[in-house]
DNA sequence: GCAGAATCTGAAATCGTTTACAAGCCCCCC
DNA sequence: GGGGGGCTTGTAAACGATTTCAGATTCTGC
């Protein structure tokens, strides 16, 4: 290791300026005299200076810096929402730090530690299951909820859920089915309950039978799908078509369902949730409900910014629209 | 927003001790007498106090910060990384800043102001298209490539690429292909470039036909694996293997030509490379080679928060086996 | 009972910026 | 010629921690 990295005294030194004169040349230059700014900007290029960020955000209380608190950093339904987040933080000059609610201590502390050690001007939380407690420690930055939501005095980025299930259930029922099951995300998680909610209404509201018994309980992911395909295939009454709280689960399902010689959408309808990549290209391809991942990071950050420009920790909360896409997973039932 | 964050200096007047006393039993508890630690502690309790980690940052010159910085966060593939880097990093108090190359600036002015600006103790670069010129600046942090890599002289986390490649190909002519095709990344990109090299060698070395018409360039993409796809559907002399050298492109290639009624792996056997989750759900589930992403992340972090404490800029770079997984995209060649 | 060591604590310097304040300078106009 | 007002610039005080150094106190051993 060298020496140390340049500092504003070093630039300050090489072009003969104080170092306040140096720090307005860079973050004000209108200020400067002319010749100043130049031989400033000469010393800054020659020194390779760049203004230290930790310094900086001690000195204005702010540090550039958004946190994101997911429920787990692998789940690939992340990708997209971080690059949004990402690219418009970027474009407003603020960092993305990422965590994991899984990972290390209690949850709880965890978001403690991150609202009280002032590391970040501001935090979205994509988990639902956080407690509110902590979000009450005096001087704590302005907070957001993303996809998941905590309460109604929290601003959310959230996804018409209820009527994404809705869609699902109308598409398949307007393909003659009657028998529709649900797999849903696990116990608790509040886009698994509104889902199964929003399930649950639109049968009722169709007039179609709701059966426990076509009530599965997932976690989200493909493993949990293809287990539900072994019930199912074990079952003397099934449903004709399921719908899913998440693609994965869909992804899953049809794995181990054409793997066990079911055909789909002959034997059995699928609709997903979510709309990941992949679905597009599976055979057959998967009918789900888009959720514009892309849209709901953009626009957490620009809700986030907004509050932290106003130092206020209320904003608009906003719902991101679903749609479905109908693709080759789905047929009108067989008599 | 309601006052401001409780500082140390709280805490101190509320147990009635020094700044400095506060700081000691919080970082190095047993150089104070019991009595003031528990005062110290319960005032640390009842004012809700947590330290600032930017200006414990500026002291100690050391931010508690890494940053990863990938080439495009939108890609699935750096879930499983990420969520390893964040697990170890973690452990050891360190938090993961994420940034994209191809987001806003220029990409080596971004890893300028990345290493110049004291925001993280260390870099880790996924993306070998970098310039390693930014690399020359004095008293920047240590820096570690992973995945891809940049120069002999930075210590890098690598995959077995040529290895990997060698693997597919053998497994095809180990049942009888001979006319084995390759679709391989974005020109120039390193990974793309040795999984191409591990193709030629291999097939070479078994003496099988190199034909550069059946080599075709994608860029890791399934949209891109699914326009090989029509390429190859109307080409009258086709290969009857194709190794890609993403699972993204063999799965887009899969969708299409099963679309286009090419039976997957009667007419064309399939390997791909990654071993993403999804592969082992697909149908016909996806033959890969399994590239360990978890242990990438780990292996990474490790060697990073090594040289971190060493203050060093060199390390031991890691080489991470892969293994091939045969799954059903692949069967003897048809006669 | 006392020197010297051991233990504990506080004052103050420091990390690298930003920014309020004041001072210097020049110009203008009465 | 002097007062007032712009421009520029520098000085110095923050920001909130950590850590060195030294002082105060207690302990130990003779």
């Amino acid at each position: 290791m060298n020496r140390k990295l340049a500092t504003i005294q070093d630039v300050a030194r090489v072009a003969g300026v104080s170092a306040a004169t140096v720090s307005r040349t860079l973050s004000n230059p209108s200020v400067v005299a002319e010749p100043t700014r130049q031989a400033v900007l000469t010393a800054v290029e020659q020194t390779g200076y760049r203004v230290n960020r930790t310094a900086a955000g001690l000195r204005r209380q702010r540090t550039g810096t958004v946190i994101a608190l997911v429920p787990n950093l692998a789940n690939p339904f992340f990708s997209q929402i971080f690059a949004a987040l990402s690219a418009t933080l970027t474009e407003a000059n603020y960092s993305l730090l990422v965590a994991d609610t899984q990972t290390g201590t209690d949850p709880d502390a965890q978001l403690a530690q991150h609202l009280g050690s002032g590391q970040a001007d501001g935090l979205i939380l994509f988990d639902g299951s956080l407690s509110t407690a902590p979000l009450s420690i005096p001087g704590r930055p302005p907070v957001i909820a993303a996809c998941e939501w905590l309460g109604a005095d929290i601003p959310s980025v959230q996804v018409e859920n209820a009527l994404g299930a809705a869609l699902a259930v109308r598409h398949l029922a307007g393909r003659g089915h009657r028998a529709i099951g649900h797999v849903t995300g696990p116990r608790g998680n509040v886009l698994a309950e509104s889902r199964l909610e929003g399930f649950r209404r639109a049968m009722t509201d169709l007039g179609l039978p709701l059966r426990d018994d076509w009530i599965f309980e997932g976690d989200y992911s493909m493993r949990s799908g293809a287990a539900v395909a072994s019930r199912i295939l074990s079952m003397r009454d099934r449903p004709s078509a399921l719908f899913f709280s998440s693609d994965e689960m869909a992804i899953g399902f049809m794995g181990a369902a054409q793997k066990a010689g079911m055909a789909i959408p002959a034997d059995m309808s699928v609709v997903g949730f979510d709309n990941i990549e992949v679905c597009e290209h599976l055979s057959p391809a998967l009918t789900t409900i888009r959720q514009q991942r892309r849209l709901i990071g953009e626009r957490a950050a620009r809700l986030l910014l907004a509050m932290i420009e106003d130092r206020s920790h209320h904003g608009q909360s906003e719902r991101i629209p679903v749609e479905l896409i109908e693709r080759s997973s789905t047929a009108p039932v067989a008599l």
